[in-house]
DNA sequence: CTATTTACATACATTCTTGTTTGTATATAA
DNA sequence: TTATATACAAACAAGAATGTATGTAAATAG
């Protein structure tokens, strides 16, 4: 049999992105070709290439089944106002991303491939500036929190609101990657709450 | 005339480096092949295989060129007791990274492929053990000048010397990835010696 | 002064990848 | 029911890229 019902070609769409995402990790994205990826799937190469015009479309693709969900989440976690006060909810926005890393392979993955087996030169360089971008938005939304931790008298005197949000940026952006290069040594992935919930410890008045 | 003499040699030898790492920065290390290399530096692959067994000997050579000094540096500042005292020394252990990555282009490029435009997959993974295992001695030290500001009664109260080291170093590692994917944007540049004061504010007593 | 390295350049063989083209059985539309 | 579009597999052509082998002129050792 070879033409499939519109459900089984998104299946293999789906067990192609799985397949990349594998292929990505244990080659890196250069070194993967569509041959391997094709493997990994149980497709040929025109099944591929059927999906995919080729592996930039391949890889956004990977990415974006990750990433448009989580930018969602972090609206609710972090804007929303809750019964939590401002500075436990960046403590859960934190908390939160590290344990859907912790819980959530696909994620990992994902972020490992795009932290570590991955270059950013020409088309992928424009990846990275969506990436960027997106980390203004976070570190945008973070300081709107601090304000308002600040306009309840919660957050410690000395910094500004957008000064916490850069430290607290800083810090985010090393633990991921710290938490994602992890090696069976160092037990990272233990401490992180406990790290965030340090960090969060200093700003509170 | 084609045999040199051996500094002739030597020089050849750098500038196979310095074009290595142009076009490793150019064009991401996968992408980047033995002919461009040669071709920037103004010589045949005969040259280049001559001086390096292949592509990640040559990246090594690059690697250490900027990083074997930096190591060394390290102790200097951070740990040889000084006039300034313990946290001072941490501050200035990072802005003066900042520092050369500012006036240095050679290392401020060397980081960017390393972070950036590398993957760490097979030869290249024992790099990236090699990276954090370097970390690890940083976070170490660090360490020990917290514990000597704590002993001076500098230190704020709140969170052990090992908490402050680990929050620091995720701190300066996300300062450090945004420095150097800093576009035209985002002011990190210019903000990062503040960033750095803001960090060591919230810890002084 | 001669023999031997050295420091490359040049040429070659082989392997990988890619993109495209063609073929085809079957859903699906009309 | 038939025509067409779909979802692939299989075959093809062409260009990179690598590693190695060979050539060679000059530096250096003895």
């Amino acid at each position: 049999m070879v033409r499939k019902t519109k459900e089984d070609a998104e299946l293999t769409r789906l067990r192609i992105i799985d397949a990349a995402r594998e292929v990505f990790l244990a080659r890196g994205v250069s070194r993967s070709t569509m041959e391997h990826i094709a493997t990994q799937a149980g497709v040929t190469r025109g099944a591929v290439y059927w999906h995919f015009e080729n592996k930039t479309e391949l890889f956004q693709a990977m990415r974006e089944q990750v990433f448009l969900p989580l930018i969602d989440r972090m609206d609710d976690t972090l804007l929303v106002e809750g019964s939590a006060d401002p500075l436990t909810r960046i403590e859960h926005f934190l908390s939160g991303t590290i344990q859907v890393l912790d819980e959530c392979i696909t994620t990992r993955q994902t972020y490992e491939i795009m932290m570590i087996k991955c270059e950013y030169v020409d088309e992928f360089a424009e990846v990275l500036q969506k990436l960027l971008s997106n980390c203004s938005g976070i570190v945008e939304n973070i300081t709107l929190v601090y304000e308002r931790a600040a306009a309840k008298g919660l957050l410690r005197d000395g910094l500004t609101p957008a000064e916490y949000s850069m430290d607290t940026h800083m810090f985010f952006t090393g633990l991921l990657h710290m938490w994602v290069k992890e090696t069976d040594g160092s037990p990272i992935r233990q401490q992180a709450r406990q790290l965030i919930k340090s960090h969060m410890a200093l700003r509170r008045k």
